[in-house]
DNA sequence: CGGAATAATAAGGGTAACCATAAGATTTTT
DNA sequence: AAAAATCTTATGGTTACCCTTATTATTCCG
């Protein structure tokens, strides 16, 4: 079966899509605020996804990737994390930016350039980030852990993956240590979806919003 | 001054006026071979380069880069040579396709990326195929060769560069080892641009059609 | 059950790059 | 100086994505 070449645009949404359903379809609008679109303009895409075999729809339920699309999205993905290996580990970039610019990279790479870049890196399993990087067949264990947001007062936990995409997002997290493998405990859930209240290594306290929080995946 | 994000198809049009200007302005029709369109869609984007400042364009003489031009064009060499090196050097990919696969990277490659990648692999000045790189700042010293097509019977010679941009082309001369660095001797010009004759290092002998022999630059 | 919220469609536009065909305008060649 | 070749411009299309502003359909919830 060939794989045509798809636009940066159906790329970006299938990796959208991907991260975002965890089990169930993924609602149009959500798909549509993720990709920076209005929700007329998703559901275009969408159907056009369709017509190419790559989603599945159905109304007022949302969207799920067919087989292909899952194979599609997985391979995005891939791309993506092993460039983010590459800029962080070799070309020494900031640990905040590389998200960004691998995102532009994962769309100019041909099958020949992500193998061989694979190899060169030793075929890691997960990007700088803390996410898995799906193997070649597209096969891909998910992320175990919960984000920060959904742990209670009280326990501490370990950072697995930090899944904001957003440089600014990212560079206020890393300002403050929120970076895999930190070990983090909960001091206080401020009410009303408030910030925490967390304590990090060193011993210093540090207020995080709830929006935030929904990021930074632990264990 | 801003270098607003240019799209794809405006960095190549660049790249190709910066590749052909050798001395004089390049024929609208020529850069529409190069970019593979027609005449009047490459007039048609001369006219949008020309609103953007990138180009200068003279009616029924031709169009030259203004120095914004030359500075983007310059970049987009850089990044395209950089690549070149890395896919060869590091990932082992075979010659023949490392200009297309560098090719589409060249243009998802953010200035730091350029930068820390030319960092990583030691400022290197010659590109696989034998081109100079320019430097950050965009200045760079034109190859110092002419096509061997242009050489004289009876003429020895070493090769400077392959300015071949297609990779079944590329794989004909690397099969017939016409490679950077080689040292050929043109035994026979066939009459009526014909094809030449030459010896290569082993002593084996291979014809070259003309349209060939022109990507081939030597010294 | 019925209204509110949410989702989908319809309709009308916009831009960037491409295409083709058909005139003009200019240069080159005879 | 013509004629031929080349270059430019004028028109009119196409596709992929995006937008806004209705309108309609469905689901959710009190
Ligand atoms: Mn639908
Ligand atoms: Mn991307
Ligand atoms: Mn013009
Ligand atoms: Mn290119």
């Amino acid at each position: 079966m060939f794989i045509e070449q798809l636009s940066e645009s159906t790329e970006m949404y299938l990796k959208a899509i991907v991260e975002m359903s965890d089990r169930d379809m993924v609602a149009v609008s959500r798909l549509a605020e993720r990709v920076n679109v209005t929700p007329v303009s998703a559901n275009e895409m969408v159907h056009r996804l369709g017509e190419q075999g790559l989603v599945e729809h159905t109304p007022y339920k949302g969207v799920a990737l067919t087989e292909k699309g899952r194979e599609v999205a997985c391979n995005v993905l891939r791309r993506q994390r092993l460039w983010e290996v590459f800029l962080y580990e070799h070309l020494k970039i900031e640990w905040a930016q590389i998200y960004e610019l691998a995102c532009s990279l994962e769309h100019a790479t041909a099958p020949e350039v992500t193998e061989a870049l694979a190899t060169f890196l030793g075929d890691p399993r997960t990007c700088p980030r803390g996410n898995p990087i799906p193997a070649a067949d597209g096969s891909f264990t998910p992320l175990d852990g919960l984000p920060l947001s959904e742990i209670s007062v009280g326990k501490t936990v370990r950072v697995v993956a930090v899944n904001a995409t957003e440089t600014d997002v990212l560079r206020y997290l890393q300002e403050r240590e929120i970076l895999p493998g930190q070990e983090i405990t909960v001091l206080e859930a401020a009410p009303l979806h408030g910030p925490l209240m967390l304590r990090m290594p060193g011993g210093k306290e540090v207020a995080l919003g709830m929006s935030l929080a929904e990021f930074v995946f632990v264990k």
